[in-house]
DNA sequence: CACATATCCCCCAAAACAGGTTATTTATAC
DNA sequence: GTATAAATAACCTGTTTTGGGGGATATGTG
C-alpha cells in the first residue's frame, strides 16, 4: 500500500523526547528510524550506515552544537535533508541553522502529525517551518516604514552597498556625477554619519535598505 | 460557538476563481467576505470600508500590480495582513511580495483547506508559505559549498560587502592592511574580477558570501 | 617536501570619497 | 498661491582609497 519508505536519524539529548519521536516514526507506515543519538559525536561515527534520508536535529546539544553540526553532517550524509527541531524561536538561531544548511525548521511544540508531514515536505522539496518561524523569516525581508530616506535616497544608498562608485551609479541610472553626490550628502546628514560604511550599517540594522 | 471573525477581502482579476474563494469562506463559519474586487483601483476607493482582517491578493492584476499594491494597501488599511496568491513561484516576485510587506505567499494549486488555515495563521502572528515557496525563501540564506574562497577571504568579502575600508577591516581584525590587500588580490584573481564592486557581486550571485 | 593559507613589505598613479555652498525644477501640501 | 519637499545639477577644497606590480615569511597538512 504504503509507496514510499523514509529513513530517518535523529540527534537529541533528552532520552525521553528522543524515544517519543522514535516511537511515534517507528509505528507511521512508509517511516523508519535508523539511528538515534544523544550528541553529534555521537552520531558521527555511524550515520553513514543509516543511510537517512531526513535527520531530525536537536539545537541544545552537549559538546558540538546542533547548529554547527548542520554542516558536518552534510558533509558525512550529502543527501540527507536536516529539520531542526528546537524550544527556542531566537532569531540570530534560525538565520544560523538556515545558513548552515538545515531544510527545516520546527519547534517542539509542534504536533506529532506536523512532524510526519513536514518530513514528507522536505523529501518533495519542500521548507517545512512552524509557524511563528515563517513569520520570523518573512519579517527578515521587509523594510522600515519609518525610514527617513526619501525613494531616491534609498536607491541611491542601495547601489551603494553594493559597492558600486558613484561615476557608476550615476551612469546607471541616468543622472550627474554631482546628482549622486548631492544624494549622499543628504543621506549622510540625514542619517547623522560621515562615511558609507557607516550609512550602510545604519539602514541596514534599521531596515532602511 | 464560533469565537472569532475574520473581515476578509479578495483582489484577483479572474471572477470565477473570485467568486470560487467567496463562496468558499462565506460558507465557513467565522470567515466573511467584506469586499471583492477585480483590481487595486476599484479596491483602493471602498476597502477602507470593508474593515479587512486579511486581503487576499493576487499579483497578475490589471492596472498597479498586486506586488505594487502591498504598501498601498497598507496605507489604506495598515491593520489589514495581506496574503498573496499567486499561479506563480519566481523567486524574483516572491522576494518582493515580501519586500513590500506581505504576510504570507501560497500558489493558487493550494487546497481550500489550507487558504483558510492560512488566514487563522496570519491572524496569529504567523507566516504562511506554500512548501515550495519556504524552501525558496530557507534556500536564500545558503551559502554555496562549492567557494573558491579560503575562509579568511570569505570574511574579508563580507567586510567589504559592508563597505568598510581595508584599512578599517585591518583594525578590526587585527591584521596589517597589506595582509588585507594580498586577501583582496588572491580573490580577484580568483573571483577573475577588476573591482570590489564585480567581487561582490559575483560572489553574492553565486551566493560565496 | 610540496602546497595551501595566512601573514607582511615596498612602490605607483588613478580613482573615489567627504564636505562646503548654491541653485533650478517639479510636485504636493496647506 | 505660496510654502515645502524632492530630485536634479554645479563649483570648490582637500584627503583617502583603490587596484595592480613586484616580492617575502611563517605555519601548517597531506
Amino acid at each position: 500500500m504504503q509507496e514510499f519508505n523514509i529513513n530517518i536519524c535523529l540527534i537529541e539529548d533528552d532520552e525521553t523526547i528522543r524515544e517519543g519521536y522514535e516511537y511515534l516514526i517507528n509505528n507511521t507506515e512508509g517511516y523508519k528510524v535508523t539511528g538515534s543519538f544523544p550528541s553529534y559525536e555521537d552520531a558521527a561515527k555511524k550515520i553513514a550506515r543509516c543511510e537517512p534520508d531526513v535527520i531530525l536535529l536537536d539545537v541544545e546539544l552537549p559538546g558540538v552544537s546542533g547548529i554547527d553540526a548542520i554542516p558536518k553532517l552534510k558533509k558525512l550524509v550529502p543527501e540527507a535533508h536536516v529539520i531542526i527541531l528546537t524550544v527556542y524561536e531566537q532569531e540570530l538561531q534560525i538565520f544560523r541553522a538556515l545558513g548552515n544548511g538545515a531544510a527545516g525548521y520546527m519547534t517542539k511544540d509542534t504536533p506529532h502529525e506536523r512532524i510526519l508531514t513536514s518530513i514528507k515536505e522536505v523529501m518533495s522539496g519542500g521548507g517545512p517551518m512552524s509557524s511563528q518561524i515563517a513569520r520570523m523569516v518573512i519579517q527578515s525581508f521587509q523594510r522600515n516604514e519609518e525610514s527617513p530616506l526619501t525613494p531616491r535616497e534609498t536607491e541611491i544608498l542601495e547601489q551603494i552597498s553594493t559597492g558600486k562608485s558613484r561615476k557608476r551609479i550615476a551612469e546607471e541610472l541616468f543622472i550627474d556625477l554631482e546628482t549622486v553626490k548631492s544624494h549622499i550628502k543628504n543621506i549622510y546628514s540625514k542619517l547623522n554619519v560621515h562615511s558609507k560604511a557607516d550609512a550602510i550599517k545604519l539602514a541596514k540594522d534599521n531596515k532602511f535598505i
